[in-house]
DNA sequence: ATACTACTGCTACAACTGTAGCTTTAATGA
DNA sequence: TCATTAAAGCTACAGTTGTAGCAGTAGTAT
């Protein structure tokens, strides 16, 4: 890990590059069941060992692809309203969770890979961390007493997208961010994710 | 599967019996990535090629040990109070969450296997649905609105246990219960729930 | 009793997964 | 340019997973 820093260029930089990209391009194609260590040897033109060796097994491909992806300037967004910030956000996790494989992809990994765990976690924390600020907006706006807890408050917002989409798998309802933004905002308005 | 009730007391039915206790015995003692149908095989006496038959995969095994289980008496707690319902509610799902390894291992099965997505599926919305009575009597009660969708309060209740304990697996907060079920009923009680 | 049917047991095999030990190659630094 | 070193490539192998085909056996019906 802290080689491929020091030799940016080199050879381990352009064969991380390619095992991760012919990993992200088989998963869009061909979805998660047919990610395995060989298949995107193969198609990487990596040798089996030494993605064996650096990756372990597909949890780490999907963690390290999961890391680079991470690794952006996203913030959330502004509307104006705790609602219409909370349903914006929504709107992205349910893009997220049904056009893009890799987020699925790797809650599933994350089942039997400890370094996909570790980083989705990784991920969501820094995520929620990132619409901390949206909360504190609402907060100086009047919309919700001072100190609710943002993390609550966002948890309450966003669980049931995932709980619906990717544990219930039910038929995905356009209404659904809205339904769950409005639930969790009411309920903070009337202070229920008070600490104090 | 029909055969099985035409001969209950038949090889059939004592090779199911079993190869479930098996599953569920190696469950309990040495966790969801300690199955595999050869383990199982070895573990209930039962042939390889037999389990690999009537079950297929580690899904197929789990789903049905989850179908005998799910075919119970059971109903929601009446507490004369809708969020001391839902935090009742919580609870049993807390409990089921760190302490049963069938749930969770279910749940890991479900992105591998359709059998034990779809038991899983099955077995929630049954749960649900014996939720509904919950929310009826609260409606009765005059605490929340007539018009309430008791679904999608159920799932704003209950949404960010699966959310933390499974997906982000933060350590288990013993509030967690509480602080879900509040902002749910709050939020029902203000009409975020209702559909017309 | 006996034939019939459904299911289990058995053997063998093919494919996939993961690792060990060694050789070769490429980047780095003197 | 050349020695050093880290990482990639290669071969071979062991273990696991899943399947096919056939033989045997328990339950059912006549």
């Amino acid at each position: 890990m802290t080689d491929r820093a020091r030799r940016p260029g080199g050879r381990s930089a352009t064969v991380r590059r390619r095992v991760l990209d012919a990993t992200l391009a088989q998963l869009v194609q061909h979805g998660y069941d047919s990610l395995s260590i060989d298949v995107v040897a193969e198609r990487s033109g990596v040798h089996r060992t030494t993605v064996y060796r650096r990756w372990r097994d597909v949890g780490g491909l999907l963690a390290d692809v999961l890391n680079e992806a991470a690794d952006d300037a996203w913030l959330p967004p502004d509307t104006g309203t705790l609602e219409g910030d909370l349903v914006a956000v929504n709107r992205e996790i349910c893009t997220a969770l049904t056009d893009e494989p890799v987020t699925v992809a790797l809650i599933a990994a994350s089942f039997r890979s400890g370094q996909a765990a570790e980083a989705l976690r990784a991920f969501w924390t820094e995520r929620y961390d990132r619409c901390a600020g949206l909360v504190r907006r609402a907060v100086e706006r009047g919309e919700i007493p001072a100190g609710t807890d943002a993390y609550r408050l966002l948890i309450a917002a966003t669980a049931p997208l995932y709980h619906e989409l990717v544990l219930l798998r039910s038929a995905a309802d356009a209404r659904l961010p809205e339904i769950a933004a409005r639930g969790a905002a009411t309920a903070a308005r009337a202070g229920a994710f008070t600490t104090r």
